[in-house]
DNA sequence: GTCTATAGAGCGATAGAC
DNA sequence: GTCTATCGCTCTATAGAC
């Protein structure tokens, strides 16, 4: 690894997560990529066989964030300080562009629907979900109410996070602002009355 | 109006927003719309002039349906029990494919970039944003938790409208679950200890 | 590791017959 | 109101020189 020092696969990664966030997958074409690394577009098929695959590339290292977070969490014991910690930490991989990527994943579904790892995403995120809202609840058999928070927690968090990578400033209070609100709807602070 | 057998138009506005909804905006051929409603490419070029007035189209019957809402919402007292009922309107906006429009705008803003229309969509919706959360929450110089509360209710009647769409049992039970939780992020029962 | 050049396919859109 | 046929463009992907 020392001495390398062109790392043309790694800036394409970084450069094709950004376009596609911006532009959606099939608004990104594999030129607009090229011409922000300045190189051609057949350069880049020396780096990746395939479109898919740089998808894929990017997928990966989000999977991997993911399944790091839920292989914590199980080894922890369940209760509402692990939640809020899972939380955390998720709300904290925002370095890295891993919440850009959670992001991108939620917006660009018909893109990932023959995408073979995106399968793998989706099993470790919804072991996350599982994690932050008790085994179940999201095979349709338990409280519906409780799989919507626990999917709008993570909302709250990729909500606060896209407008914290667009506004240099406030970032930080909006992802606190943000964390406030995922816990209140993971662990509501006080039982809805009957209506 | 009487007498028309076709109404292909009407036909197509509904398919497409249908195909967009399952494939995106750049993922939907005209020929796709074209195969589902048996005719031909060429013939969809009779009723729309291009693939944006489509999508304009689709837009605009969603736009108008804001519009109604926050019309309403306009002329009535400001409180909770006008926040709840604008809820309870925009929940209810479900039938004729609107909710599938709303999530469609929020999952191809890059397909909107270019579209007129869309600014006016979005004036709609903010306007009903802040009819639920308060005026000059949105321009960011009030609490951004309180406009992330907003946003956050109007996702989870999109989250449970989607579902509620795919499974064809349990929708109502989803819907009104989802009514409860958007009703407590815009008015909390109680409100947060300090951290 | 990057280039030029090109193949092959699908797309949006148009022309013109019926 | 729908058709066949086609144009021009962009895209992904490959071949082969340097």
């Amino acid at each position: 690894m020392a001495g390398r020092r062109t790392d043309t696969r790694k800036r394409a990664q970084r450069v094709a997560l950004q376009l596609f966030s911006e532009h959606g997958y099939d608004g990104t074409s594999l030129r607009m990529i090229a011409e922000q690394l300045n190189i051609t577009k057949a350069a880049l098929y020396y780096h990746y066989k395939s479109k898919e695959e740089i998808l894929a590339a990017v997928l990966a290292d989000f999977s991997a964030a993911v399944a790091e977070l839920t292989d914590w969490g199980e080894q922890q014991p369940a209760g509402p300080e692990t939640r809020r910690e899972l939380l955390r930490r998720y709300a904290e991989l925002t370095a890295g562009g891993i919440t850009a990527a959670a992001r991108f994943t939620q917006d660009n579904q018909p893109a990932l629907r023959n995408q073979p790892l995106a399968a793998e995403v989706q099993q470790h995120v919804m072991t996350l979900f599982e994690l932050l809202a008790g085994p179940g609840v999201l095979s349709g058999d338990g409280d519906p109410a409780a799989s919507l928070r626990v999917r709008l927690a993570i909302t709250a968090l990729h909500l606060a996070g896209d407008e914290a990578d667009r506004a240099e400033n406030g970032g930080p209070e909006l992802i606190e602002a943000a964390f406030g609100i995922a816990c209140d709807l993971i662990d509501p602070p006080s039982p809805r009355p009957a209506s």
